[in-house]
DNA sequence: TTTCATTTGTACGTATGTATT
DNA sequence: TAATACATACGTACAAATGAA
């Protein structure tokens, strides 16, 4: 089951938004929302679109930038890392 | 040259707060203010210490614990990991 | 060249939750 | 029960760099 890439923000989960948003830009990735080397929505977007404090928002990119499945460029924006969702996949 | 373990933050200075006490910590573990597998000071304590925000104490904390200089215990403390120092020294 | 909006970086303070002691 | 300590989240503010007008 993976998380829902329409699904909003459940402040009563067990797990924190911070990790309900992660895993919903990864969904939105997969599904094709936005392309490799692409820009995602800027962090002033997400606070509107998910109603969250940009700092929880930061947070979860942070988490995804770990991941190797985003990049982030200062004064630019933060992109999709191409070929990064994946720590150990020879070439598919 | 090494940050000085005694050196309080610099709010003036190009390198961030957070990265000043980073460094102030990391100067403070090698001169043996705190011995490995021992607590460092707790985040209030840290706050107090160099009157920085909890944000901004965790936030140094968070870098070293990314650079294996320390580890955290939910609810018990932050502690100086063993041999974590050098990411790559054979064995001195 | 200058101005302005956008975007990320950093920092502050506050509140609440959860687990341990 | 109460105090301690980390986890998470909110909102706000200002700085610096980019890019467009």
């Amino acid at each position: 089951m993976e998380p829902d890439a329409d699904a909003d923000i459940d402040h009563g989960a067990p797990l924190p938004p911070y990790r309900q948003l992660a895993g919903i830009l990864v969904a939105r990735i997969r599904r094709g929302d936005w392309q490799p080397n692409r820009a995602i929505p800027s962090e002033s977007q997400l606070v509107q679109q998910y109603g969250l404090a940009r700092a929880t928002v930061r947070r979860a990119i942070a988490v995804l930038v770990d991941q190797d499945v985003l990049f982030v460029v200062p004064q630019r924006g933060t992109f999709v890392k191409p070929e990064g969702q994946h720590p150990s996949m020879p070439d598919a």
